[in-house]
DNA sequence: AAATATATTAGGCAAGTGTATAATATAAGA
DNA sequence: TCTTATATTATACACTTGCCTAATATATTT
């Protein structure tokens, strides 16, 4: 599906709220309360994000009375996903080693999240 | 400082080069044999990034006869590190486990690549 | 010194992204 | 059923990004 596209930041944040919703389908004002008045949008841009992410297929919405309501479509760990594995190979050949290489000197990492990474590597044998 | 905006696509494509050249400072037709013709750029496409990178700051350069020599003043890990952070925040949440658990099941990775990773982990101990 | 070749610069344009104002529906109250 | 309030839609605009053509500068060859 093409629904993978990488999102730019703003329509990216309207679907973390989508995201994080427990009710489905949400209206405008939700989103407002959620995202928008945080990030300083006015309603009308909030719903042009909205229209984008619908024409890329993300989402869907419908109109009851004067309200439009809209769900999410695409999976969020599906997305993240991609992105993750995009990221990974843009910048650090596609290896978490590589990457935690470079971002942690000996020693800079706590023992608790030291052994929260034992835990899960363990975990994966 | 400034230097650390992300960049654009195309842009970081042309900070590798200059960043994996073992000589410095390169010129534009360096610089075309090693991304932009793979890119299918043409030389003022190049040049145009070029450009936009000293604009900001990660490059400057100086003209000897009728050509250009491009030095890169940012530093690859630094950025690297920079846009890596950010990533993680964005998406996991700032936590390493948090992405590997999304993305690998179990026993999906193979048993060296754990083995590297521990290696890694008790080196940092 | 002309003519030719080659590299750079100037400038520009289309698509994508962030954002808003003005116009239009629709509901609610008087 | 008017009027008023409120939500949505239409439209637009500035900036950024990817990319190029035409103009200009500089070197090289005759």
């Amino acid at each position: 599906m093409d629904n993978s596209r990488k999102l730019p930041e703003a329509e990216y944040d309207v679907m973390v709220a989508l995201w994080s919703s427990k009710v489905s389908p949400v209206n405008t004002a939700y989103l407002m309360e959620n995202v928008g008045n945080s990030k300083g949008w006015k309603a009308p841009t909030l719903i042009s994000f909205l229209t984008r992410l619908e024409d890329r297929g993300f989402i869907h919405s419908e109109k009851k009375g004067k309200e439009r309501y809209y769900y999410a479509d695409a999976v969020k760990d599906d997305y993240i996903k991609y992105v993750t594995k995009d990221f990974l190979s843009k910048y650090h050949e596609g290896s978490f080693v590589k990457m935690m290489d470079l971002l942690y000197d000996k020693h800079s990492l706590s023992s608790e999240e030291l052994d929260e990474m034992l835990r899960w590597l363990q975990a994966q044998y």
